[in-house]
DNA sequence: TTTAACTTGCACAAGTATGTGCAAGTTATT
DNA sequence: AATAACTTGCACATACTTGTGCAAGTTAAA
């Protein structure tokens, strides 16, 4: 006896959980000291009620960005590409796929405990943006004028500033997936023309290119 | 008798008064919600002396922004090019100059009833901005894919990435000042070597080009 | 229908932040 | 040296937020 005889959670309230870290989502996106009132509102619960399913705030981020850096992490798990550009792109193209969890863990990373932890789970994805770079920029296809640290740097929050106005001045999401790309490229040095032409030739950058498959 | 035989401030005074908007500069631009606590320990004085300086938060907030929206929008006033590529680099150039208000501006300006005051005050700068963006469509300079608008936008939000990157790795004066308008013309459209030509061949853009004359 | 899970409202403690009054001290200025 | 300006520390009121205990109600599930 222990685990054994204990009954399941109520459907209702797995419900109210994911309410409360969709709400947080949102709302911490536009205000990263939300107030857990606020939060618990937006979900349509009582402030009391959230300490039934976090132990208290920062559990509740933890488990925002957990989740978030988990899904970027693995939705990043199967893009390799000989061309360091197209890998780029690619990379891109699928953080595109999880705009909202990237945006929060951005607003909320800045700061706080979650700090670091935000930028230990997003390792992997720093790595493979500099690794396109520092190829890019060996073979040429790159601008080499910045060192490869700082175009990384750049890329990344350039990425950020097209997510951001989507939030604000919604896209399509064909049009955002293209975007984000466009403007990636952009900042390794491609010209508008030279970006689009490097999208439209390569197939797994288009919008309907096959993604991931589950095979679990 | 009234203003008349009222003594004049004291000189240390005013350097208080100068300090605490120093640290205040300094703290919000990493915390929005520093408190009072820490701008005044910062500046060497105690959280009671802010309230003999200004009537509350909100108004040593408000003369923050107005001053670097002042700072930002005069700096902006020699501006004026034939050529709207050298008049955008021109304008990244000049706000170069003035990083430090912009980037409270950039805080600060987001929530809060400062938000629509900020966004007032700048009203030229984004005129201006698309002004040049307009132009350089219409000449077929710069990229035609995406509208005025979500361009204009893009630039500015780019300009502030570069503020940002050289806040946390820090970049010569001339270094900024050329990435600044490097990044600004490569999100309207430039390759990055089209781009460093732009900036090499306009006089205007050089890093000792002869600044707006004070003739007062 | 009965049980256990879940939600709620209220009260309360604790922490943090802002804003003010006042008395006592320090310092620039005349 | 005298004065007014300025700073400081302290006390206090106010407000907002987090976290917890508990009793009473509501609802999903066996």
């Amino acid at each position: 006896m222990s685990t054994e005889n204990a009954r399941a959670p109520r459907r209702d309230a797995t419900e109210n959980r994911a309410a409360l870290l969709d709400a947080a989502r949102l709302l911490l996106n536009r205000d990263p000291s939300a107030s857990l009132e606020a939060i618990a509102a937006a979900a349509g619960l009582s402030r009391r009620s959230v300490y039934g399913h976090f132990a208290n705030r920062d559990d509740l981020l933890l488990e925002l960005v957990t989740s978030g850096t988990a899904r970027v992490a693995s939705a990043l798990e199967g893009v390799a590409h000989p061309d360091p550009t197209v890998r780029l792109a690619l990379i891109a193209s699928r953080l595109w796929r999880e705009v909202e969890s990237v945006r929060v863990m951005a607003v909320v990373a800045i700061r706080g405990p979650l700090a670091s932890h935000t930028t230990a789970a997003l390792a992997p994805v720093r790595t493979a943006v500099r690794e396109a770079i520092d190829d890019g920029q060996g073979t040429g296809a790159m601008r080499q004028d910045l060192p490869v640290e700082r175009l990384a740097r750049l890329v990344e929050e350039t990425a950020l500033v097209v997510l951001e106005e989507s939030a604000e001045h919604p896209l399509g999401a064909r049009d955002g997936h293209n975007l984000v790309m466009l403007m990636t490229l952009g900042v390794v040095g491609y010209g508008w023309r030279d970006a689009q032409s490097v999208i439209d030739g390569a197939p797994e950058l288009s919008w309907s290119a096959p993604q991931e498959e589950d095979a679990s």
